[in-house]
DNA sequence: CCAATCGGACAATCAAGAGT
DNA sequence: CTCTTGATTGTCCGATTGGA
């Protein structure tokens, strides 16, 4: 990988998190799992399934911004966020405006579903209700309030901060984690190498009070552009150890002078009224 | 070969209607 | 008041097209 990449590929499996805007006024960063992450992300453990025909079910953003929707691209939390950044067009990276719903319309009377169940808990995208399109014997074989996010295994409840930050879980739903540690695409070192026979999916490896998994590292390892841990004021909040040279290592994204982005796109010309 | 474009599938949201 | 339904709106996958 070497190469910008296209954004089909490119924009699948590297991207993150959550909107920080009052959170990280100096960097941001893109973790290892975060809610808005592709099911297919998630780092389950090993223990988990690997085996079963995951449905993986598309997450989206809340809101992508103006560049990305402009492309119809992979979109992130972080602002600027991935596909910006990678473009150099960090600066240009603002929330796309939504507009706002039509109220008032009438809707005749409603047909209920064959009687059995309710949607809601039909519905698979239920956050923290289900098993992500799991089938159903495996998901009632599951702990219910792992669903939504699966810690990994290593990490014992309550390692995690809730997410979004400063929340608690409704009574009844699933808390919705956010690692603390993000990933910093660089280079393996030799001595990180995984120890023999552990080198399989679900490995993980420490890096002095970081932790990056053998997926992670697999996916996520030799990305053409910097690693998503951004400081934005000439500051480096590189912790010592293994990895505080890796900005060092990683230059500043080429700055293409600019995304796609003209023309139309999705709903063709909508937005009207 | 790579990047840009774009149609359309899929997901999220949320107000109206139904049930308790 | 809460739950359910379904329309609306947004995201982004993946095929296609165009340029270097």
């Amino acid at each position: 990988m070497s190469s910008p990449g296209n954004d089909a590929a490119d924009d699948r499996p590297q991207d993150s998190p959550v909107s920080h805007d009052a959170l990280q006024p100096q960097m941001t960063m893109h973790p290892v799992a975060y809610p808005g992450m592709p099911m297919h992300m998630y780092p389950f453990p090993t223990n988990m399934s690997l085996s079963q025909p995951l449905r993986t079910k598309r997450r989206q953003v809340k809101n992508a911004c103006t560049n990305c929707q402009k492309a119809c691209k992979k979109c992130d939390d972080a602002r600027p966020c991935l596909r910006c950044v990678k473009y150099g067009i960090a600066e240009e990276c603002v929330d796309s405006q939504r507009k706002e719903r039509k109220k008032g319309i009438k809707r005749g009377p409603y047909k209920k579903r064959d009687g059995k169940g309710s949607s809601t808990s039909d519905r698979a995208d239920s956050p923290g209700t289900s098993a992500a399109g799991l089938p159903p014997a495996i998901a009632a074989a599951m702990p219910p309030a792992q669903m939504s996010y699966m810690p990994m295994g290593f990490a014992p409840a309550g390692f995690y901060p809730p997410y979004p930050p400063g929340s608690s879980p409704k009574p009844g739903e699933a808390p919705t984690y956010m690692p603390p540690f993000y990933f910093a695409p660089v280079a393996v070192p030799p001595h990180l190498a995984a120890p023999a026979g552990q080198e399989g999916e679900g490995a993980v490896y420490p890096v002095g009070t970081q932790f990056f998994s053998a997926p992670i590292l697999a996916t996520h390892y030799g990305q053409p552009y910097a690693p998503y841990m951004m400081p934005h004021n000439g500051q480096v909040p590189v912790p010592a150890g293994p990895f505080a040279a890796y900005p060092a290592i990683y230059p500043k994204p080429p700055s293409t002078g600019g995304l796609n982005g003209e023309g139309s796109s999705g709903r063709s010309g909508e937005n009207g009224d």
